[in-house]
DNA sequence: GGTAAGCCCGTACCCAGGTACAGGATGCAA
DNA sequence: TTGCATCCTGTACCTGGGTACGGGCTTACC
């Protein structure tokens, strides 16, 4: 078994993250407290390039820090044999977050589509037409299509 | 003519945002400044009640404080005559951002949903897995169907 | 064993987009 | 005209996600 351990410029290098950005983590109690060299060095296994590249995923799947890191605890608690809503609920929570705002970017979308269109060019103007196409009171809403304004 | 005038806090009330954000938006260029009362009180326009749902509408079309400033400031000098490159290439432009988001956030759906779906339950196992679904290193590029992993 | 690169720690700062507070002045109605 | 709600100003603080700085110690290589 191959125990070489990594820098922590060595792992911030290898993820991709600023070092600074390792501590800061460590304090947020998402990235495990490493080994010390006798000097007080950190030493990282190199599976902590995994949870590093972990974390960015999970920020990019919409998760807070706060909730990676409660994922990744409930991930160890699994794995330790005590029970936990784990992964699942979460993720499925995130999802209908995510979907929520899919339908949200989709108004949008549909929103600056007609504002494109309709040579709308003129925002206050606009808002003022009773034609305007912009949804703003209930932006995300939902799709709507009337038609062009200004 | 009516020129009712809206003391700050009416306005605040009547569009729905913190009195404080009122002088905020001021500060950034966002609210014109308004007239003042013998005593120093601002009196808005009611049309400022209508700025104010622009403003909020801009930013759920995804733009910044900064870019929506700009919008409003693009909109004034098309009235006074002057020209500018206007909403439209600017709404174009975000047109572009706006859809790249929700393909991201298809892409995070997608891997949610394999997620849920193949029964994964702790990231940090799963992202170990040659088979995992998660696109760790280039989630969002595009989606995935590989097969379930964990 | 010298020297430079790298790392340690605590603390301060950055960005957006606000929100709160203190101490005083104003507005309005009874 | 009194009393209280509202508003004024400047300044400080907040959340989230980091990033930078300074002074000093450790590690690695020649």
């Amino acid at each position: 078994m191959i125990t070489t351990r990594l820098r922590s410029g060595q792992l911030a290098e290898a993820a991709g993250v600023n070092p600074q950005t390792l501590r800061y983590y460590e304090r947020r109690g998402l990235l495990a407290e490493p080994e010390r060299s006798l000097g007080g060095h950190r030493l990282y296994p190199p599976a902590a390039v995994t949870t590093l590249r972990v974390i960015k995923a999970a920020q990019r799947l919409g998760f807070t820090l706060d909730e990676v890191a409660d994922l990744l605890e409930a991930g160890r608690l699994r794995r330790t044999g005590r029970s936990d809503p784990g992964l699942q609920q979460r993720a499925q929570a995130k999802l209908t977050e995510v979907e929520a705002r899919i339908a949200d970017l989709r108004a949008i979308r549909a929103a600056l589509l007609e504002a494109v269109e309709s040579g709308c060019d003129d925002l206050a103007s606009c808002a003022t037409s009773s034609e305007c196409p912009l949804p703003f009171d209930d932006l995300a809403e939902e799709d709507r299509h009337d038609r062009p304004c200004c």
